[in-house]
RNA sequence: GCACCGAUGGCGAAGUGGCUAACGCGCUGGUCUGCAAAACCAGUAUUCAUGGGUUCAAAUCCCAUUCGGUGCUCCA
């Protein structure tokens, strides 16, 4: 079964295939790393993460190349006011988000492009235009790109140029573009600013023409899928076609997915409005990372995703369910046999599980049909008729699911930690109740168990109803089972 | 202002012309349990923002209105 997405281009929906017969080759436009990020960030490289994964799951082989803007003019501007050279302070955010895009169960791309370590392709690229006149120098030694020579300017964004008059919104500063809406390749530095000298000029890149030289030295100058959040459609990415076709004279990207924005509590996420998140934020208000990745997860990127903590407070119960489920069909004993009807179930979700995610990457549905199988095998196992074959299909379509949504493995406990030894290293708050939770080892945890558990078994039930109440109050939750007790943080 | 997208139960959300409107969370009752938890069962929208229209048939198509969001400028 193809995977069948929307491709903004074309404004249609269409399967995504390795056009080489190799490799699914794709782009991916990453972060500028001039602060943490934010969930709004990630809904995006989390649903790059799901196609990757969904194509992988399909069994193509993927190439997937992201680049870091570690040099732009916020950058410059904020590691000048923190009084840092600017290698040291895109590194701390670099490492940041890589370290988030792991806490959130991100896949690292095959190829990752910095943007600093690829200014000689930048600088290729943009001579390679000026030998066609599309790049000229205007007088400020900045250099730009000549929109007039390329007359399919606007076919991503379907904007139509026709009858905007030039110089009709120009800023008065910018005189010396022959056009208002041409943009810069190559900003020549100013007195202090970083820059790099080259055959252009001292200067820095300009961030569109960073996409493109970055993504045709790693992909070729076609390729087959370019992916980024809604805002990007226009101009960055309509820029990046711009300046490649122009040079190429061939197709750059031929699918476009673009990710669409999240709000906040119903509103736009701000600074300003004060709901505006990072993941650490989130992790040390006490929120665990795989109920983030599943709730930005949950609602299809073509759709608004209103994020909110009673979302949050949904996912995280939803995934322990699944959790629960997980662990009970692996570790229960299950009798030799099986059972048409309910393999039958464990099949048809299968079914409606691939279907739904290639259908344009819908993982609501998909979620919907795990869940579908989970009601069936349940029943199953507490009616006594869950047999070995219909267990094992079960956990093969778990790991299946698991594969894109990769919330199963509890990684939780310790990823918050991760985060509160981040908090004290910079002196930032997190929520006291949570402190109290994870400063209880596992050891300790398993202590306080077996105690309760003896004065249980010597019917002591006081006893053991405070024992737990003393955990419960620390966050732990306990379920007895035949096979004896299970506990989790809360 | 111009352009585009959306509005489905208490909440999130699927479904884009035709069976009783998925699924998750929550809530209520039951089973199980020493009591809980977990799990299961039953119940929880005669109805899909509002008004009109097309059709044998509409949540799904068309028009209008209201509300929310986005782009046109740095932004995932």
């Amino acid at each position: 079964m193809p995977l069948e997405l929307f491709n903004t281009l074309s404004g249609k929906v269409e399967p995504v295939y390795a056009s080489d017969g190799a490799n699914v080759r794709m782009y991916c436009c990453g972060p500028t790393v001039y602060d943490y990020g934010h969930i709004g960030n990630f809904r995006t490289f989390l649903h790059v993460d799901a196609l990757r994964r969904v194509l992988a799951m399909l069994g193509h082989s993927v190439r997937h190349v992201m680049n870091v803007t570690d040099v732009d003019d916020k950058i410059i501007r904020n590691a000048g006011a923190a009084g840092q050279p600017i290698d040291v302070y895109t590194k701390k955010f670099t490492d940041a988000f890589f370290e988030d895009s792991d806490a959130l169960g991100v896949e690292r791309p095959e190829a990752i492009a910095m943007a600093t370590e690829n200014i000689d392709g930048m600088v290729a690229l943009i001579e390679r235009l000026a030998a066609q006149d599309i790049a000229y120098k205007a007088e400020g030694g900045s250099w730009y790109f000549r929109i007039a020579k390329f007359p399919e300017y606007g076919k991503l964004s379907k904007k139509d140029f026709e009858g905007i008059e030039d110089g009709a919104r120009v800023d008065v500063d910018e005189y010396d573009k022959d056009a208002a809406r041409d943009f810069a390749l190559w900003k020549a530095t100013r007195p202090g600013e970083t820059g790099w000298d080259t055959p252009l000029g001292a200067g820095r890149p300009g961030w569109h023409i960073e996409c493109s030289a970055m993504a045709m030295k790693y992909l070729g100058d076609s390729f087959d899928l370019h992916a980024g959040g809604e805002d990007l459609m226009f101009p960055h990415h309509e820029n990046e076609i711009a300046q490649s076709e122009s040079a190429t004279h061939q197709p750059f990207a031929r699918h476009w997915f673009h990710v669409r924005f999240l709000l906040v509590e119903g509103r736009k996420m701000s600074k300003s409005d004060g709901n505006f998140y990072t993941l650490r934020d989130l992790l040390l208000k006490g929120y665990r990372a795989s109920a983030i990745r599943f709730l930005l997860l949950s609602v299809p990127y073509r759709h608004q995703l209103n994020f909110t903590f009673d979302g949050l407070t949904e996912s995280t119960n939803a995934i322990d369910r699944l959790r629960t489920f997980h662990t009970r069909v692996r570790d229960g004993k299950w009798a030799e046999g099986t059972d048409p009807a309910l393999a039958l179930a464990i099949h048809e979700g299968d079914l409606a599980y691939t279907h739904a995610l290639c259908s344009d990457l819908n993982t609501a549905e998909a979620r919907a049909a795990i869940f579908d199988v989970l009601r069936a095998v349940n029943t199953a196992a507490d009616k006594g008729t869950l047999l070995r074959a219909e267990a094992e299909a079960t956990l093969t379509l778990l790991a299946k699911f698991d594969s894109v949504f990769a919330v199963l493995e509890d990684r939780d406990a310790e990823l918050t930690r991760a985060a509160l030894a981040w908090a004290q290293r910079e002196d930032r708050e997190a929520d006291a109740s949570l402190v109290a939770t994870l400063s209880l080892s596992d050891e300790d945890i398993d202590k306080l168990v077996a105690a309760r558990t003896l004065a249980k078994k010597q019917r002591n039930f006081a006893k053991a109803d405070a024992l737990r109440q003393e955990l419960l109050d620390k966050g732990i939750v306990l379920e007895d089972s035949k096979d004896g007790v299970r506990w989790k943080r809360k």
